[in-house]
DNA sequence: TATGAATGAGCCTTCATTCAT
DNA sequence: AATGAATGAAGGCTCATTCAT
């Protein structure tokens, strides 16, 4: 469910195999995000997968053991995203744990942003995976939250952030990124992104970072 | 959708039947939420609603038009008892905006608590109303969080929260709220309910509270 | 399920009870035909025959054991009007056989335009009935046919009309009647009741009277 | 709608699954026809219609969008088996448009012998259908009449029968010729299907001959 | 007599999944 | 590897009929 890295030029008669496979599955579970988001896992049929995605059911059934692995799949793919962009972001951001949480937030945002709708199917949806794909999810989603967490901590260690629960303070900028897909039909008409992002940021750090830095801070505690 | 409190007026005849009415809409929502709840709105047939409600299935058409018309309904009541108890609780916090907001957010929270599950129907499978039903709840969901609005402007014209969006603040109150619900799982095993509303509150009012101000509210802001 | 004759003007107790039998009877048949006219057998529910007779579904079970019962009602209440109103019309032209012949074929075409959708009903919802129903149908059906049968056995026998087979004879009358039903979508918009009648008498009766008394009968023979 | 006639043409992969289609809208067509007919539309259901086609009810909505489609799909197959057959019937009868019109006349009482039940079908169920069905098969059945039509009119204009509206004498051939299906019960102790048709074309032609012409076609007068 | 709440069998339809080709 | 025909269980919903009041 990762993207092929590019370093198997030279292709064996597995390779060529293992490719093929990798584009597939891509093809299934783009087709079926596109769908799933749009109208609801329920209202989804395999039919229609194969059809967006241009083959037929029962090759479907070759890649996925069911309609279940799919969904997994799809969620998956968009957690695997956080996962894979988030640190890029707050490597950019430099070492102090300020400016990278703020820069992890913004990506989450932004990410959250271009995949607003596929960001839904995780809480929407999750519910219909099975005990064990459930705990894949919440794992991926808790390795999602990894960066952000350390960069918190490292705040709170070096006397950044004061009388914060690293987990709960993580938790809050995570369902504050998230809020901009459950809310969007509302906030669209007041905020950008860019605004939105900017507010809450301020909005976050404000609450907790030492009142004696927060001068340091400034451009990104005022609006 | 309120039940009748069992004191036994004289009933006259259309009486009788208003209440009988009122008692299977009763029984319904509340075998339907309990499914709904624990297995998501499509895993749950008419069948399996009537043998829980313990009536037939044709029983239920008499009260309902269909089964997207009984979600709406259990969505419905659980917005309802927001938009009943929570003004109840701010009025006993006093005139003070800050308090008032205080206890509307732990209002929320504790009714977010009580009906944990049934509260993330309304996130969860939202979508699968109609336009009509997802208006309806959208407007509900508003008129909800009108009191607390109603406070952060006035605490805003009193100079209490300063910077503030009040309708992203608003916003930000409920979804907080909600996340007790969204984490359950990570957050039962780190802070009881009280200890969960004590922290947000400060976590929330500390972003935004006049500086000038800090001492008059000590006891919301530190934990 | 024919009407009082009004002969119990002093009713005694069994009397009211008669005339309400009849009465709730009258209010069940003719709602249900009216609506099984208009939307046919299946698509009318007992309840929506209950509201358009303004009483309960309970009650029509009082007076008919089913809803098979019901569309034998109506049927029969039908053919009845035509083996009522028939001899009548017949009586009135006289003793020429022919003119008799040309009287009850106006009565059926003019019964039927009446009643247009209700004549379809007995040919569309026959099969409906069950085994009982439909041979009292037929017999009703042939009873309604005896008076037009009796003036063309007479007018074989007095010589007016030749080479004929009075059983078909007859049932070629009745079937061009019933044709004003069946295609009247198509003739509507071509001829008029009186138009349609005078036609096909002529149609008729050209075929098979004896070409010595086509003077006689010149004004039925031609347009 | 038509079957293979059973060569062993090379078929491609299309025809293979043309040929495999047709086949199945036979079956099904078929089985829905028999159990239609001996008991009405509404008293079939899908399932027993998959029995008799020995296939399952998914399959059926392969072929068809639901079970008015196979009602209208029996009708139509009906309606088309008179479409192909008359007009070949009619020219074998040469020119002459008296000829042509007995031989029309008897092919179509021959196939509504052939499909005397099926024929009832499209009659009593005819107003299940929705407007575009009923559309349709009003069309067929213009259709089916057009050849009888053009004949009636050669031979008006050609003097041979006088004083006739050629519609109505058009569709008055009709109703006899399918009276044989809804009077059948009655006539099958009476006439054979031979006597009928003799009866029934000497009686029509009768009626509008040009008397001139009668020594010409004595045989199609007399019986 | 009259009501209409209640029942539950049965209907049409959909769709995940399998399997012969 | 790939197809898509075929299956059949399951679902939402209707409605004739019954029965307690």
């Amino acid at each position: 469910m990762t993207i092929s890295d590019g370093s198997d030029v030279e292709l064996g008669p597995d390779g060529v195999q293992a490719a093929r496979t990798e584009w597939r599955m891509h093809q299934i579970l783009a087709a079926a995000a596109k769908l799933m988001v749009r109208d609801g896992f329920h209202r989804v049929s395999m039919q229609s997968i194969a059809d967006e995605a241009q083959m037929s059911v029962g090759l479907i059934y070759r890649y996925f053991a069911g309609k279940q692995e799919i969904l997994l799949g799809v969620i998956v793919d968009v957690l695997n995203s956080f996962a894979d962009r988030i640190p890029q972001s707050m490597q950019t951001a430099g070492d102090d744990p300020i400016h990278r949480i703020a820069a992890g937030f913004r990506a989450y945002c932004e990410i959250i942003d271009e995949n607003r709708e596929a960001a839904l199917l995780a809480y929407r949806d999750g519910k219909t995976l099975d005990r064990s794909g459930r705990e894949q999810t919440m794992n991926l989603e808790f390795k999602t939250s990894q960066p952000l967490r350390e960069a918190v901590t490292d705040a709170v260690a070096q006397g950044l952030l004061v009388d914060v629960d690293v987990d709960l303070f993580t938790y809050n900028l995570l369902i504050l990124a998230q809020m901009w897909s459950l809310k969007y039909w509302h906030f669209k008409s007041r905020f950008s992104l860019d605004e939105y992002i900017k507010r809450q940021s301020a909005f976050v750090l404000r609450s907790s970072i030492d009142p004696h830095r927060r001068r340091k801070y400034q451009d990104l505690l005022t609006l």
